[in-house]
DNA sequence: AATGAATGAGACTTCATTCAT
DNA sequence: CATGAATGAAGTCTCATTCAT
């Protein structure tokens, strides 16, 4: 008696002008996941702010869910498209390690650090939550990282004897501090500044020990000068 | 004449059986939070891991807001002990550092992440939120690594060029990193070793570079007599 | 920065239907608020009245507050309207004030002296009650009956030596009084005959010493016209 | 099996301790039930003024609709004995009314008019409500008045031709209005010159028309008196 | 006799979601 | 396609009442 076709689900109507509804949806949904948190948020204030019917939502959106998943995955993609597209491949590593390190923080300080906070408090929610696909955005968007510390690497600039996920944590995870600090006392900071100082800070870390040995013999070098000298 | 009296609060019973009750509350309540988040987590998901009546817990606190502020603050005030009765005091400034992130690296592993991310999602919640008292909590929380780092800087084994609100950013940042990467992945670590090899990373993006200096010195001096030697 | 943005209003639904289903809550709601008052009424009671689900009341109303209010000022609205709109401004003052009497009898009779008991009992709660509005639309409700008395006064037909406001306390007492009693009781009464029988006891005491005196001096004449003939 | 002995309920505990609890839980009870309604008390609150559990006002009755009504009956004897012996027999009827007029207004206006409220607010609830008994409290609350008239009418001071219960709304009526008044105003009031002046107002209304004639007879002997000297 | 402790029942309210139009 | 209208399910919270101690 049932029919072995599965029901063809009446969902996500094609065309040109649905496209603009959906960017549109994802546009305010983005926005209010990332003010008010999964829970937080209703269908009700989307519908609200763009001045549709909570129907209509639902008309190109299986749920709350899904489109909440779907604003988190448009925010990666810009994201990791935007970060991949300015880097200055030809530059010096640390030259694109600061680029990197000021485009993080400007992704967050001027979108806010809402979807962020997002994801990772919903990355953790129990059960079939949010977080399928998020371990893979996640190692999309600290791709471009993890390929120049690997290019830094073979350069001899970067140290090897340290697994690439503990430096990526090196980078990214002071990044997050700041940022939390600037979300928590409201005070505003010099992005380019803070970037620039940052990567002043870390690079000494960064740096390969053979690297540093390679430094101390020319420091050899120029100390037997010093002291053929004195 | 008809003054708006009081409505009178439900006093929470205070006997021994009392106290008890509110300690399992607070452990369990600390759990579901942790797992859910705030608005995820449910008063009656929390009764029902303890086998009790809804009711109950509206006995013990004045309401769910309540419960959550002070299952975060207890897991503080622990956790704030805990750091520091432990700490080596008589130590290098260097091994106590080492314990302050390996404790760190165990609060979070062995509790889970779920407060530390309560914590960090519902403290930028609009309005009066749970986040009253979380700024002078964490500034607590902090405290035994920001005395450290300024003793360091005394005694001259830490830089003093760049303030300490970054270098704690430089501490806290990769050790949040580690956490979430195994939360993500699901993957275990060796806490101890991490401990040492975040340490070993860090300590020279920490030395006071003058401290760079004085080790060239000895560097100098012991190249000297290496230097006699060959 | 992160300003609370308020949260968006559920706006109740503005079509035609629509306002239908506001009528018919109100309407049911007002009998349920008065047949039980205000605590004593439950949104499950009006909803299964109506053979809506209780969540459709929250649809069009933005609370039980709200839903009371706006039925006793509908009771209100409704009975002052209809108070003016019958009074037959030519004919006498007391024919006037009989007309005034009788259909504040039957207001109360015909719809039951809820919504009075109501307003009285919830008028005194404490704190920001239901009580906002009332006691202007109290002063409305009575003001026919303080523009007949005035005019009354004017016309040298009711005393001018007592407060209106006592003079008031006169006609409504009584009426209340009565209405307590067919309601206690459950004893029905002749409305017409009751309010002819009390204005008849009213008038005397509404009536100007001076305007006595007149009937007196009236009298005096009669008087001598009999004692002549005696 | 079942024995048909009804099971001894062991309830309102004996002996003097236990009448000073019940006295002391009455008399609480009636300030809660008078300040909140039946339904916005509760029993949290008697029991905190008491300073006692709330346990214990249950081992005192059987529950908060027994307490309520106790708390009216107790309310009601208590005063219908101060008006009944108070009251001045040997004086005039106009003077004994003026008693009874100061009286009641005195005891709403020094013990509130919370209990007329609840009287008024519960007395009409659906169902098997507080209402048991009220009819007859009601009754003998407005007995000596109705006593009184009834002997005026006897001294034919007070007229024969309409019903004491119509006699009894005038005199009641408009000093619940002046009560509703002072409460919802909150404006002071000088009882002892409103009572005088409220039964001033009164008197024509009550007196008998046959007294009046007779006045009039007395008039008309003045008058002739007067006419001759004229 | 008094109470500390617990709770069942039920209140108001919210919200994602459906469906006929 | 868009939506007005309705609602089931679930949430937080209150309170009279019971019972072992």
């Amino acid at each position: 008696m049932t029919t072995a076709a599965a029901t063809p689900q009446r969902r996500s109507p094609a065309g040109p002008k649905a496209e603009q509804r959906v960017r549109d949806i994802l546009r305010v949904g983005r926005e209010v996941f990332a003010e008010r948190g999964y829970e937080g948020a209703t269908t009700t204030e989307i519908a609200q702010r763009l001045g549709i019917s909570e129907a209509t939502i639902f008309t190109y959106f299986r749920g709350k869910r899904e489109l909440c998943q779907r604003a988190i995955q448009d925010w990666y993609d810009e994201n990791i498209a935007a970060m991949q597209a300015g880097l200055p491949r030809e530059a010096s590593v640390r030259a694109q390690l600061e680029y990197l390190v000021l485009t993080n923080l400007r992704v967050f300080l001027v979108q806010g650090t809402g979807i962020c906070a997002l994801v990772l408090s919903e990355g953790r929610a129990k059960g079939p939550g949010l977080g399928e696909g998020l371990v893979e955005l996640q190692r999309r968007y600290t791709a471009p990282l993890m390929a120049l510390l690997a290019r830094g690497q073979e350069a001899g600039e970067v140290r090897r004897d340290i697994p690439l996920r503990l430096l990526r944590s090196l980078v990214f995870g002071p990044i997050e501090q700041m940022l939390w600090e600037v979300v928590i006392t409201g005070r505003q900071i010099d992005v380019e500044a803070s970037a620039r100082d940052l990567v002043a800070l870390l690079w000494p870390a960064l740096q390969a020990p053979d690297q540093e040995l390679q430094q101390l013999r020319r420091l050899r070098g120029q100390l037997q000068a010093l002291l053929a000298q004195s």
